[in-house]
DNA sequence: CAGATTATTATGTATATACATAAACACGAT
DNA sequence: ATCGTGTTTATGTATATACATAATAATCTG
């Protein structure tokens, strides 16, 4: 302890990690102050502070003003999960990238995906229908909807060259969005294009993209079957 | 602008935010370095540098030292999402919150468990199946293997009061895991307990959870139907 | 004794300064 | 030209200091 090692605030971290870990300090249990962890570490307060406040993110601990830092009652309780662009994920797989565009028409919406949109008025935009390959094989199916209203430019892509997904992101700012996981049994048309078996179990991700105040595109991804999402916390 | 104004890393960040988002500056493209934003800004190199930092993590910019900080070209969107306690999920949606335990027995994993839970000999271990249910109706399956060679205290758990859910987040201090989401086609017996059609689609979450160096449990959740995860970004 | 007021305290943020580090760039030798 | 080598530069981190802020604790007041 009386060594003049290195100090960072990842050392900082990593030992209260350990301390939380090793239950020498309990969830609800309140921990020392900055100032006395500083020079416990011999280090300054806002070494401390970068350590505990990315823990406290983290959520491994709770702080708040004048009251303290304590142990979260219940840690980690949450996982991220990026969402990589089709074509990457597959070549960064090693395999090789494809789609093909099954359909692309103007069409009005069901209200669902209008309300999704934020579509006051039942007016045709952009569908598409694409499946994306690995290898040739088929990866996902692909179901869009593209507000053409707000990004007009759209109608004048070729997707040949580029997929509507990378269109998109390469055209338009994503300013964020909402994201949801589900499980469905593989339709008759949904079977034909992935080429699995009709009631097939496959995963599905909707999202639903915003830019500024406007509703940009909504998308359906039907995965092939044995498709997963992974993650680690 | 000469303005004496409050300022703060969070004013800097939603400044950037907009110069992005606005396309002043453009993905892929280089932004001034940070000296230059602080006078610009009229702050310290350090908030800037706090702004920065925290764009950088979300995904928004990209940072290199020396090459110097650019906006991001896919604006790598990454989503969290928080794993709750069943019973929370349940009470927060104002249901009543019950679960049964079909089966409790040590038995000797199959393979791929054993390889999750890093278990280098066929030992037998505690094995779970319970049902969760919300107002009495079926809500997640749960199929799950326990180390009890690593938590010996687990085979004297009484699950009668706390689920197994629960008295593992309560007794064993977790220090992350492995999640998987997929979708697959209910069984004969899962569509029993469910109370869901043979075949119909659901969504199944797996994790591992590990303390130290060791593997505690791997848990794979099989959702009722219609069951969605919904996050946003 | 309830309710308002003030003091205290731990975290949160801002600042100037200093040095560390990675990586691009220029330069020189082979 | 190619390969190393050193310089330059932008980010990364650490520090002391100062003040802001929120929330608890103590105190005053009717």
């Amino acid at each position: 302890m009386t060594e003049d090692e290195r100090k960072s605030w990842l050392t900082v971290q990593d030992e209260v990690r350990r301390l939380i870990r090793q239950r020498d300090w309990k969830p609800g249990e309140l921990i020392p102050h900055e100032a006395d962890l500083a020079r416990e570490f011999g280090c300054a307060r806002a070494t401390v502070n970068r350590a505990l406040r990315g823990l406290a993110d983290a959520g491994l601990l709770e702080r708040r003003r004048k009251a303290g830092t304590r142990v979260a009652l219940n840690p980690v309780r949450r996982a991220e999960f990026s969402i990589p662009i089709i074509r990457e994920e597959i070549e960064g797989k090693g395999q090789r990238f494809g789609y093909r565009i099954f359909l692309r028409e103007m069409r009005v919406p069901p209200p669902d995906v209008q309300a999704r949109l934020q579509l006051n008025v039942a007016q045709p935009i952009l569908y598409l229908k694409t499946l994306y390959t690995a290898d040739s094989r088929p990866y996902v199916f692909e179901e869009r909807w593209i507000n053409s209203i707000a990004v007009p430019d759209v109608l004048d892509a070729d997707f040949e060259v580029l997929s509507p997904n990378e269109w998109l992101v390469r055209e338009v700012a994503f300013d964020g969005g909402d994201f949801t996981f589900s499980g469905v049994a593989a339709t008759a048309e949904e079977a034909a294009i992935l080429t699995c078996r009709v009631g097939e179990g496959l995963l599905v991700l909707e999202r639903t993209t915003r830019h500024g105040g406007l509703m940009i595109t909504y998308v359906r991804l039907l995965f092939h079957p044995g498709y997963q999402i992974h993650t680690r916390c």
